[in-house]
DNA sequence: GTGGACAAAAGTGTATACAGTTACCGCCTT
DNA sequence: AAGGCGGTAACTGTATACACTTTTGTCCAC
């Protein structure tokens, strides 16, 4: 379990984010610079490099002489991101209506079967992560890049009070107002896709809960 | 010219970005590491991590084993950006009626006070720092930190182009719109309010236009 | 037995060294 | 004279070394 294809910084983020955001590594939990660097196999160069990257995420947080930590999101910054999405998302669906086209409807009635088949299965990390992408798609289909950019960054900021928190039957009802939301769209019906948008963001929230998990303190167990 | 107080990380950001955003370094300037390590007396692993702070908010582009580039916003990009505003900005200034006081509505009131007095006067880059302050300022009196990061993001990442284009009188429309928001706001007209604010973005994103300056490729020079 | 001080261990912050890549310049060929 | 080729210098990417801070554990005093 040492070797890694081509360990760019890239890669330790993606595996701290997975690793954080699967719930392998708990909130709080230390995240010392050599013993990544050992697991991964390169120097503390690269890790440092990918814990301020993943601090920037605010999925670590990083206290001077101190460490990386995996942040605990505060239930209130949670609310805050959620606050951010209803505006940004509804004016998104409100102009997604009025530059609609057959093909963006195909792309996202596509998303919305794969989420689908996704939400029944095992991997909870790939559900979400779909289920996350949904409202990045929408943003990039309207041609906006900067839109999705942010849009993408915080769902992932949010992602690990989501995947916390998300039950399987909270899943499948997002899904079902994904499927829902689209067809407002492909039928232009601009009032309903906003509120729509608007209430699907209200449900995600609103079903935040906290129950909290068994932690892994093993750093290397965790990651493996 | 050699003694920066404390060097830290920050304190080179710093001096870039307002090196970047007062356009003493052109758009395309490569900011070689060695170069930027001995103008500010540090070695090359601050400047690196300095570096790709700076391409997070997009001031500045990495490109694989060739450098830092001073980034040259595509003005698609710049469209974007203001597009994400308007979206932002409007459900902000509706829902900041909502809940409007007083104390609010004074603190705002001193802030347009303050723009009017840098916005005569010489000093371009902490005018355009005021002006986009305004919009982070509203944000934060509505207590969402999470929105008036990502708005101060925003406004930083077109920074260099509103800079680059804004004119005198430009600065000062800018001035008096944001006064006539916070009567608006002040007055609980929330269709005023949010009029006035997506036009207001609207005026910013059409005054930019597309004169050059002369560059300075001498990056000691640039800094000192 | 508890609390504090000191010492050792571990960990972060910064600088330097080394390897691999890119860019530049002169030279040779045509 | 123009264009390609080769070599060298400059630069980036990664690893390692060193200094300083924090943490931990032990020993002594009370």
């Amino acid at each position: 379990m040492k070797n890694m294809e081509s360990s760019t910084t890239r890669s330790i983020v993606d595996a701290l984010t997975k690793a954080i955001v699967d719930h392998r590594l708990q909130p709080g939990t230390k995240l010392a610079e050599q013993k990544l660097a050992d697991h991964f196999g390169v120097s503390r160069t690269l890790v440092r490099q990918a814990l301020f990257q993943l601090s920037q995420n605010k999925l670590i947080r990083l206290e001077p002489a101190r460490g990386a930590f995996v942040a605990a999101p505060a239930v209130d910054e949670a609310r805050q991101v959620f606050a951010v999405r209803r505006m940004l998302e509804a004016e998104m669906t409100r102009e997604f209506v009025r530059t609609v086209t057959p093909a963006k409807i195909k792309a996202l009635k596509e998303h919305v079967a794969l989420e689908k088949s996704a939400v029944s299965g095992e991997d909870i990390s790939g559900r979400t992560e779909l289920l996350g992408d949904f409202h990045v798609r929408m943003a990039e289909l309207m041609g906006n890049q900067v839109l999705a950019q942010i849009l993408g960054e915080l769902i992932s900021r949010c992602a690990l009070i989501t995947l916390m928190y998300q039950s399987t039957s909270a899943a499948e009802h997002s899904n079902d107002e994904h499927a829902d939301i689209v067809k407002a769209l492909a039928a232009r019906d601009e009032e309903r896709a906003v509120r729509l948008m608007t209430e699907h963001l209200e449900h995600v929230e609103a079903n935040l809960t906290f129950d909290r998990k068994v932690p892994t303190n093993d750093i290397s167990l965790a990651l493996s």
